[in-house]
DNA sequence: TTTAGTGTTATCATATACGATAACCTTGGT
DNA sequence: ACCAAGGTTATCGTATATGATAACACTAAA
């Protein structure tokens, strides 16, 4: 078991969830996929239903063998009852 | 000329610029990707060269004819000296 | 240890993003 | 009116994202 896997193991409990909640991490486009499911509760064949695909599509997804479309990050991210946005970063300050 | 090419058109005036730099606005991913560009004084020719692609490839991005993978939004954000991120919101709250 | 649930990998087919090129349109300056 | 710069559109070729299916791996629980 690596790090990320503990840590999405972790989210799993409510009060490691919450505390995680508190936090304004930043972390990979793949951690985030991953951590929205997970914050979810869904498994990726719960996702894949959701998406009217399937559970290895899912997981092609989430351990990065593709880079995905804004399309499918939105849908994958409705899927698990969020939504999404592009926040730019200009070099140095922050912005819409 | 439209709400859409007037924004751009104003942001190109430092004064403006500086006022809009202040609010957090959210809006589409096709403005965000002008905005960027305009904002950093770039050309679709520009950015294009930066990108080693042609001004015809940026406008099709920029006039929301495809549907850009994560790689492709942070090359075109990057070439306008800008960082992007997926801001994910569940439902309700806000989140990593 | 077997089993069920979950996730992973491989492979193929199809749709489409993206690059290249060329022609065209729009607008501002002269 | 002309011109040049910036932007748009059309089209084609290639790479790759995505869907479908099937086989495999891992883990926890009985």
């Amino acid at each position: 078991m690596n790090f990320k896997t503990f840590k999405q193991k972790a989210l799993e409990h409510p009060e490691v969830r919450k505390e995680y909640d508190a936090l304004e991490e930043e972390f990979s486009l793949i951690d985030q996929l991953i951590t929205m499911r997970t914050k979810a509760g869904l498994t990726q064949e719960d996702v894949a239903k959701k998406l009217g695909t399937n559970k290895s599509n899912v997981s092609r997804l989430e351990r990065g063998k593709s880079n995905p479309s804004w399309s499918t990050l939105t849908k994958y991210a409705a899927a698990c009852g969020f939504t999404v946005r592009l926040e730019t970063t200009e070099n140095g300050r922050t912005s819409a």
